[in-house]
DNA sequence: GTATATTAAGTGCATATACTCCTATTGTTC
DNA sequence: GAACAATAGGAGTATATGCACTTAATATAC
């Protein structure tokens, strides 16, 4: 949407939708970041997927798909471009079921190269926006997904 | 990413990265629309375009563009289901290059239908996190993207 | 007025995302 | 320990998204 609605008064007034506005940033500020990665040939969400791997290693698809709030059938098409890449390792976990997931050297390398790219990144949207309003604005999204969560 | 950095003691610390948080936001948000519009046969980004359509009607692919910061090759595909759907009327304009697109009946239709659910969401969603704490998130984010289109 | 630049839009390609089934493995119950 | 439930994961299908490139129409320069 955006759509209209009344307020009390009954006068027309823009009622903001939720998620638009956040699909809206999410698009915008991911342009950035995969203009940055580009040379890396990667996009943002595959260089992120990859950090999440590295922080979290040997992990599960279901366990990167609650780690990200992602679906797991997106987690295994995203997880299969990187393997195809070499950048990570799926092996069978213990429970035979389970996927293990782990970066490979490539990956590690592929990581520290975007590392620093990363974080120019950040400095220059905390630069842009302003660190407290920035820091506001995330501590603030995290606080409502959790209380989203809850509910 | 999320990744590590180290802070003034040298001591690391998580640092949030700004695109995987939007992304994620988004995607957690987008559930939850989705799943209230999903008895209309539609995903919310489709009720979303149609309500952008709605209000800015005739619209060509270029203003929707600016107006939801989407690509206009995106715009071009996602606009053709809602043409398929007749839930849209696109037609040349008077400058030959552009397209004019408007509101069906049935995309009218449509939107009336969809309009209580997604009242109701939004309503949901203030009623969890709060309606001040929602109105400055939003806030927030608006005018953080206003701030990286000036740089 | 023609040559050139600009603008609006679309295609091919690739990735991101999620729902609905489906299979394989593990856990539970009796 | 066999029947059944629960869990981990994948395949098919569909939409969302954007880049590089192309085409068509308009605007501009001379």
């Amino acid at each position: 949407m955006p759509h209209q609605g009344l307020n009390k008064n009954n006068i027309q007034e823009k009622e903001v939708c939720v998620c638009f506005s956040l699909r809206k940033a999410a698009r915008v500020i991911t342009q950035i970041y995969d203009e940055v990665v580009r040379p890396l040939g990667y996009k943002a969400t595959q260089i992120t997927l990859l950090g999440v791997v590295n922080q979290n290693q040997p992990v599960t698809v279901t366990g990167l798909a609650a780690l990200t709030d992602t679906d797991r059938t997106t987690l295994t098409r995203n997880l299969k471009l990187l393997e195809r890449d070499q950048l990570i390792r799926i092996t069978r976990g213990q429970d035979r079921r389970q996927r293990s997931v782990v970066l490979t050297e490539n990956g590690r390398q592929l990581l520290a190269k975007a590392y620093p790219l990363w974080r120019e990144t950040q400095k220059r949207i905390i630069h842009i926006v302003g660190e407290k309003d920035l820091y506001d604005l995330l501590l603030k999204v995290n606080h409502t997904l959790e209380k989203i969560k809850e509910a």
